[in-house]
DNA sequence: GATATTTTGTTGTGCTACGCAACATAGATT
DNA sequence: AATCTATGTTGCGTAGCACAACAAAATATC
């Protein structure tokens, strides 16, 4: 297999890379003229006036009809530039998350604006794949025209399972899947021939919740999903790092405590289950909520602060571990669980501080507040991502025939 | 500043791009024929041709002279193809390592051949950044006739500190240096005007163990160094991951007990100095060594049993905490102290074994056995692979002047 | 208010580097 | 010896970018 590293840049490819280019800046800056494309991409104005004109032709740029809204005073001398954008409805992508007690699906332009979105209850454990990929699919097209079909570029799928990259999963506990090739099932049960992706729900997540205009992070961000389950994902200068095998940033599984008894490791001890387990023994109510235990947790009672508090402890320790070893200057934490995380940050913060052992830098912590189709949008968000780089090219050109590309390495 | 990922490709760049990519094929796959070559970039024949006529004009490849010994009844059809490989005396890069007891020198070809090293003792802590940085560039240069100088095409350094990318160290406790840039001070002080990265020394040595001719290790490495102290590196895709502040993999600092008593990292419990301090309590020898310790581990002598049996648990709990969150699917320990793991490989995966909470792959261990000069090797690899890289395209088109890249993103 | 200045967008020219096809070459195959 | 197969080379066509020149649209300056 050849290395794509190696790939070198044909004549053709150049229009092709620098098109995909030209529209990466845009989505990353929104608005930008002819000449400060250019400047971005280190191109000539003149070439940055053909490429707009290719892409202005195929519909994808337009020049945008209303100036923005610019301080009076401040104008630029010179002529002033023309504004483009992306075309909102050009393309778009599709993401679909099969959850364990949800199908939803989101649809993204362009602009990774969410265009329409379809949740829909399902009983994951008691379906099995191909019937469960056969309804994501069909709500994921539902709300699409037959006539808007051909302008998908994309499928995402994110599902709460390990896989590798191709989107083969080994197995999937909370729904009992195992041995599927989850992407390659979503291919043949969609009618359209486009890219299709499959990635873990934490991951697509983590994508989702990075992947915004403007917001390409250079840096590290750890992601942390609390649910009943803990799931994590690794961020890294913006791009997915999924590890060996899918299970990076999977910081559930990391041990927190070595003390007699039963081993705990950090999901155990900072997911739902336990807190509400622990929240059950001591609450007066008949069948308490999380919201009861926030509640209570607000209104300092002892028995919910204490429960708090050890799930603050072992937050830091998670949190301090994991950060020793991937050395995130971001920390981003999500699901129903973060909503704890605002009325614990002082006691998070003493944690960590405790247990750092110098001044090393510790990030910075934030809480997530998407929706319920967080996983949807991070998966829709990949083939959005895909789009934007030379992949996606690669994608197009192996229409053309190819010499046979195998050849074993000596 | 401008994002790199942006930069588009110039009709200039195309050709530098395709003659760093047929360097870097030549390097990763030893000999290539022009047809071979076109196959690996997916390039017209007659397009790598013109490629080889520069290189070879360059006097960066050659033809090599003696066919390979390939075996006698294997010939395959057709005429055979002319092997190039890369001229081993062309260009040339230098790394040092600036350690606390010694400093070391590696010069390298094209091809990462060590071509010369040298070792001088040192006592770091005792002498100014300056003065240090003074000493290791005239070693490093002291073994290069003046002629071959300007065929250098890179330095690097490597010290045990934190630095960012920069090569700005906040703070080296062993050398007892602070906010001193020391790219910019050797950069200053050599006598040449080439390319200089810095590194802290645990991330050099791991970049010099894996990267080697047909090791483009794609997959995650976690890389050990352990010594007194405990370092640690991670390879990604054959990149190192530096992390925010370049301390991604010092997994010395991870948790490894919270028993009561003194908190204790990894490094506490693996490093060189707490196995040497056991061990003095129980051995009959004045001024035990580190090979008395071997020794008697592997005459099974309790006493030394039991302390490398502490350690063959603390590093299994490092390595499988390290390894939940980074995936990684080989690990790599170096350092003196790494010749205890031959000894103890079954002890090590069976705790691993006990830990591991379900058939989760683990990644295979395996021991490096580099010389004393492997930091300095990986700093001059570090620029090897900078200069076999679109970077360092952008570092000769600099001369060229530029409009103001200076660009407030709106 | 007229002119100068600055920046933008466009157009035409030139050049570079790649793809393609044709051909000579050097070995294996028959 | 004739054929086959793959390589290396050569000439031509072309795509796409840089460069320079110019018109346009704004601000700055007198």
């Amino acid at each position: 297999m050849n290395d794509p590293a190696l790939t070198a840049s044909s004549h053709r490819r150049i229009r092709q890379s620098n098109e995909v280019a030209a529209l990466k800046a845009l989505h990353q800056f929104g608005r930008l003229s002819r000449a400060e494309l250019a400047r971005k991409l280190r191109l000539n104005r003149s070439s940055s006036g053909h490429i707009i004109a290719s892409l202005t032709a195929d519909g994808l740029v337009r020049e945008a009809i209303e100036d923005p809204p610019e301080l009076p005073g401040y104008a630029r001398v010179g002529r002033p530039g023309i504004m483009l954008e992306l075309v909102p409805n050009a393309i778009f992508f599709l993401g679909v998350e099969i959850g364990v007690e949800h199908i939803s699906t989101v649809e993204i332009d362009l602009g990774t604006n969410i265009v329409s979105t379809n949740v829909e209850p399902f009983d994951g454990p008691s379906i099995s794949v191909e019937a469960a990929v056969e309804r994501a699919v069909s709500l994921a097209l539902q709300s699409i025209p037959a006539s808007k079909l051909e302008r998908c570029e994309g499928f995402g799928v994110s599902t709460p399972a390990q896989m590798d990259k191709h989107g083969l999963i080994r197995l999937a506990p909370l729904l009992g899947w195992r041995n599927v090739h989850l992407a390659d099932l979503v291919r043949d049960a969609l009618p359209l021939r486009v890219p299709v992706l499959a990635e873990n729900d934490a991951n697509a997540f983590a994508i989702g919740a990075t992947y915004r205009r403007s917001e390409t992070h250079s840096g590290v961000t750890l992601f942390l999903v609390m649910e009943s389950g803990v799931g994590g994902g690794i961020i890294i200068d913006g791009n997915l790092f999924r590890g060996a095998n899918g299970l990076a940033g999977e910081i559930g599984h990391l041990i927190i405590s070595d003390a007699p008894g039963p081993r705990r490791n950090l999901e155990q001890m900072i997911g739902l289950e336990n807190i509400m387990g622990e929240y059950r023994k001591t609450s007066a109510l008949d069948h308490p909520t999380f919201g009861n235990f926030l509640a209570d947790v607000q209104d300092r009672l002892p028995s919910a602060v204490a429960i708090a508090e050890q799930w603050a402890k072992a937050l830091a320790i998670g949190l301090v571990q994991a950060c020793r070893i991937i050395d995130a200057d971001r920390i981003v934490l999500g699901g129903s669980v973060a909503a704890l995380y605002p009325l614990m940050t002082a006691r998070v913060a003493a944690h960590i501080h405790a247990i750092q052992e110098s001044s090393f830098p510790f990030p910075s912590i934030t809480v997530n507040d998407e929706g319920t189709v967080g996983s949807a949008f991070g998966a829709a968000c990949m083939l959005h991502q895909r789009y934007l780089s030379l992949e996606s090219q690669r994608f197009a050109d192996d229409t053309a025939e190819l010499e046979e590309p195998e050849e074993d390495e000596g």
